[in-house]
DNA sequence: GCAATTGAGTTAAACGTTTCGCTCACAAGG
DNA sequence: CCTTGTGAGCGAAACGTTTAACTCAATTGC
């Protein structure tokens, strides 16, 4: 009995306590129709007593599913992925799926490497956030449902929230609060949900908000000479819109540092929420993209892909929301 | 052709490929003596062309190994981990493991469900940071090395921060900016970590440091009432000592808010030097802990034990460093 | 020149599952 | 009474590796 604990049962081990073959210790576990009550009553015993669990590495050569699935980021520090993993992961240990994680640090040839270890561990399916701007070929080869996360690719599923209409709320709020001359710190011109963001928001009111300038900025957070000028400059503008949080709190830092106040002086509004938005002095008024549903959603999409259902619905945009804080002056 | 890329390519292809025995290209793969020169080179280029990956599920059931480790952590969205993770997952990668993740956000029984899911999935070994006090039973019958991350527990292999030393030096730079008289707002009872940062600091100069108040505080920062009334009184200490960034920063947060300026009214230094302390106004004066090196040399120790080499060594500590920021002001 | 040793390669078993096809008993249909 | 059908269960093959045991030729030692 003290070594029935010890190294992990096997389904034979169940089979001679239960009295029957292997064959119907397998059928009996999967719930197979050709299986009388009594038999599966003694197996089920069987297999509890013996705290039998299936071998996960013997199952998968046998079936060709492995029950993991690879979570590859471009960078964990980034709070947005962060929040992102803990959703993914907590959802996935939910339907018994184990979370296997690549964080590519922004890297896309540590990504592609990553990729190729998942694929090599057999994973049943990918979430991922990619960070090259177009898809490597290797994809073809690793053959796998793949569910992409915050970013579309032509021909992919993809759950996203919608930038558009994040980009559209600080337009309003800008307005409401009288400011109808910005500042745009967008972030980089090759990610869509940059550009959608930017979109969003230049076109809600084309005419009752002028755009005093712009520069592009990697979303990040580190800010060229050319931004750090602007933020100096402003030539007019009373509120910078920033592409990301990382972006607006890179900002008000800099602009602290050089003795300009947030808000009174200007104001400045981010987007994503991330944790650090609520921390920051003062606190950032932001669009709040709903994390933990992208993260859950992604991974009920991507185990509909794997149980065979071939997703008719490939995008999933999820609505965001305007979080007031304190960020943004009224004038 | 066109199939050989497809769906992956298996040792029979290349050993029939290389016109040999799959025994022979096991060897020859795996570096055995008995395999000659000409054969390997066939071999090897056969595996190269084809793009042969082993099948890593057919591995293990042979082997016992997979590849793969464990890491499992309490909360993610606390950037002290999210650190650590991308440090361990891109040294397991360097090291061709796959990272799977457990976040169990601080909850004992997700924590215990998720390391039955690791065991099931036959990880090789774990790199753990434990949310209980004290070990659960399982443990036994996990049967796997362990390396634990940040929290000691007796008879575990360990790899953690010099707390004490950190605490040490927090006492060194209070002396040298003329604090005299602190308050304490100490992390929790029973983790160790907090107890032996308080221990260095307040039996580094027990006679030249008055400690005016303390209170306990969780290390999530949530500050009770009692700590926030401590905060507004003071009673005299110029200087608070925080159990770690999230509850200094949260103090901070408090004060602000009550109009209290930091540094000018109270200086305030925290512990662990994570992401935050560098965005927040004032910027945190903290110690940091190497982050980098406690998750590589984690993973390098768990390497080790993996490959049989049983480890003498159970606890690796490693020095930590004082970080002068805006929030400490000379007096 | 013959036995012993070595080097290079092969065959086949084993790992723990799932699943295909089979058997066997029994019931139903004619 | 014989065929056919059905429900319950079993035996064995297969998945892709690794490895122990083995063969066979060439080389060495004497």
């Amino acid at each position: 009995m003290a070594d029935s604990e010890r190294s992990m049962a096997t389904i034979k081990d169940v089979a001679v306590r239960a009295g029957v073959s292997v064959a119907t210790v397998s059928n009996a576990l999967n719930g197979k129709p050709n299986v009388g009550s009594a038999a599966r009553r003694k197996v089920l015993d069987a297999a509890k007593t013996l705290g039998y669990r299936p071998h996960r590495a013997a199952q998968a050569m046998r079936t060709g599913r492995t029950r993991a699935i690879g979570l590859v980021l471009p960078d964990l520090t980034n709070p947005f992925f962060s929040q992102l993993a803990q959703a993914v992961e907590s959802k996935a240990r939910r339907l018994g799926l184990l979370a296997c994680l690549i964080d590519s640090q922004n890297a896309a040839d540590a990504e592609l490497e990553g990729l190729s270890l998942l694929a090599q561990h057999g994973v049943d399916g990918i979430i991922w956030c990619p960070v090259g701007a177009r898809l490597p070929r290797l994809l073809g080869a690793l053959d796998r449902p793949i569910v992409l996360i915050d970013r579309p690719r032509p021909g992919f599923s993809v759950v996203h929230a919608n930038n558009a209409m994040g980009g559209r709320l600080l337009a309003q709020h800008a307005l409401q609060n009288g400011h109808s001359r910005v500042g745009l710190l967008s972030g980089p011109r090759n990610v869509q949900s940059a550009q959608q963001r930017r979109h969003g928001f230049v076109s809600a009111f084309p005419d009752r908000i002028q755009i005093a300038w712009e520069v592009r900025v990697g979303f990040d957070g580190i800010l060229p000479r050319e931004a750090r000028e602007a933020l100096l400059r402003r030539r007019g503008a009373t509120l910078v819109v920033a592409g990301n949080d990382l972006i607006a709190i890179s900002a008000m830092r800099f602009l602290h540092e050089h003795d300009v106040q947030v808000p009174a002086d200007v104001s400045i509004v981010g987007f994503d929420d991330i944790s650090w938005a609520r921390i920051v002095t003062p606190r950032l008024t932001t669009i709040a993209q709903p994390l933990g549903a992208i993260g859950t959603r992604a991974v009920e999409l991507l185990h509909e892909c794997m149980s065979g259902a071939q997703a008719q619905n490939p995008a999933l945009m999820l609505d965001v929301s305007l979080v007031e804080r304190d960020s943004v002056r009224s004038i």
